[in-house]
DNA sequence: TAGTGCTGGTCTCTTTTTGAGACCGCCACT
DNA sequence: AGTGGCGGTCTCAAAAAGAGACCAGCACTA
């Protein structure tokens, strides 16, 4: 009894200390994690960190987003400094998209859990196969 | 004219070699990146990768997840093998979740990325408020 | 010259996901 | 007898995402 008490209050110290000093509200860690966990934003930023593109070659790429989430999903890491979209005035306009120099620079951190992903994806297949069999 | 042709066909043939032959679709990557880009996955590993907790000091640590996602994204964090959950028969009952070797393996790469956003989060947000003042 | 297609989007409608909050049994403590 | 913590589930409303029609302008083809 004694113990949990002791122990819940030691883990509510080091709650206070997670993220300097506040709880995970609030956090500016928090904001740029989740602009780069879209569903899509890894995935544009992969393309995009291999070459630019413009917008009907990465609807092609990515063939199962709609346009208007590759819309909305390249505004947002256009305004997070991510991207730059340049338009070129030919006929018909075209926009190409490219990664600015804060974007390669964050796609080199996301670059890791990318290659940790190609790595290790049968073991996650293979876990979640696992777990549904026992859920059965 | 032709140039533009010529760009568009090498670019195609990039987009044919990227992930090893196919397109975005079918990447092994991309279900194993898309289980961690979820809203609270990438907190929640924070969280446990500091140490062991149990479902309601989570709930303390993150205010506002509700208890409906807190349940889901644990669920699911579960099943692909990163996190191990572990009921106590106390009264009345705890339970307790913790990082799996393949979840402390993964948060190892994912760290890379939130490192990054400790150190640039505020670019992002200088970013985000010159772009919103250049739109109005 | 009429038809077709490509450009990069926006607009609307439907479906899915998420959030807010009530509710549950069980037990300890007051 | 009442209150509160435990770890959830259930329902309903709100927000986000997906599907697909539509747009103007120009090039190419028939």
């Amino acid at each position: 009894m004694d113990s949990k008490i002791v122990n819940l209050r030691s883990k509510l110290e080091v709650y206070k200390a997670v993220s300097g000093g506040g709880n995970f509200s609030n956090c500016p860690v928090r904001e740029v994690i989740q602009g780069v966990s879209g569903k899509w934003s890894s995935l544009l930023m992969m393309a995009l960190a291999e070459q630019p593109y413009r917008f009907g070659e990465l609807r092609r790429l990515v063939p199962d987003i709609s346009q208007r989430m590759l819309t909305q999903t390249l505004y947002d890491l256009q305004r997070d400094g991510y991207v730059h979209r340049e338009v070129f005035p030919t006929k018909p306009p075209s926009v190409e998209y490219s990664l600015t120099d804060l974007g390669q620079s964050m796609f080199g951190a996301l670059h890791q859990l990318i290659l940790w992903a190609e790595l290790n994806h049968d073991a996650v297949r293979g876990a979640r196969a696992d777990f549904d069999a026992a859920q059965a």
